[in-house]
DNA sequence: TCCTTGACGATACTTTGTCTCAGTAATACT
DNA sequence: AGTATTACTGAGACAAAGTATCGTCAAGGA
């Protein structure tokens, strides 16, 4: 279920950013990703837009929190929509980059608990988890153990 | 309170590596680090070693487990040395750079708890929280808010 | 419509590594 | 100890993921 190109677009909008031509392009790219993508896949979509321009609207996005960057183990970003406004974390899938996304209010309570035993104030966190989706492991029982 | 060089050299040679010069030479340079580091900080200490070979060993001393690589949001990578040989998590200050290692069993369990919530099978997680220390706190009430 | 200023594309540069390759040296073997 | 093997090394090219620069252009307010 892609998101809309418009939802990207108001959010640049609200934050006093121009709408022009080749953001609506790098914004309906993204809206067509049901799952994670990286920049150059874009930019591979989009002979007509700049690399530069590119990265700079996804950063735009990503600082709006309408997109979300990953960290995936072997060092390869990737980006997904973010479905949720609300602070979320991510659960990615290591062979097809599905990305699940999820918020346990029991993973805030324990931030909250593993904080006040550290020394320090914490301002950030990152929280993410590399994962098996049902579907490739459906897929690794049909074509045997590799 | 630094490791010792011979901890890291150990563990390169119980894996079957060859304890060379250049070797030694990194892991004195970074048994000197009570904190966080990056490679070009190693690099730029060991004029007489190579970038690559630098590279290489953190990579081994990475895959050994005896130091971490870390995940700022910035994106910078540092790494620190790995004070626990069990499963644990940092909480860096995002000023200074020191690492504080923590392992809550509640958290473990939370991550527990949040795979079953989720579809597919969790193979690896990350946690990081990002901090204020205590002594960079303290340097700001000092000199006041900027 | 005009004007200001943010945005654009092309391209050079940066950072963080990895790869290649010919030469070197750490271990194993005898 | 001497030799053989082969992992390791340094230099430098290459790669991926961005960022900075700069002259040009166009979005959107007056």
């Amino acid at each position: 279920m892609p998101m809309e190109p418009n939802d990207l677009l108001a959010v640049l909008e609200d934050r006093g950013h121009r709408l022009t031509g080749p953001r609506r392009r790098v914004a309906a790219a993204i809206a067509t990703k049901a799952e994670s993508f990286t920049a150059e896949e874009v930019c591979g979509e989009l002979p007509g837009v700049g690399r530069a321009t590119v990265y700079r609207t996804i950063r735009l996005l990503v600082d709006s929190e309408v997109i979300c960057k990953l960290a995936l183990p072997g060092g390869e970003p990737r980006y997904t929509p973010a479905r949720a406004t609300y602070h979320h974390h991510h659960a990615v899938c290591l062979r097809c980059g599905a990305v699940e996304e999820f918020r346990d209010s029991t993973v805030e309570r324990v931030v909250k608990a593993a904080g006040s035993d550290l020394t320090g104030q914490i301002v950030a966190h990152r929280i993410e988890f590399y994962v098996l989706c049902r579907s490739c492991m459906a897929g690794d029982a049909v074509e045997g153990k590799q």
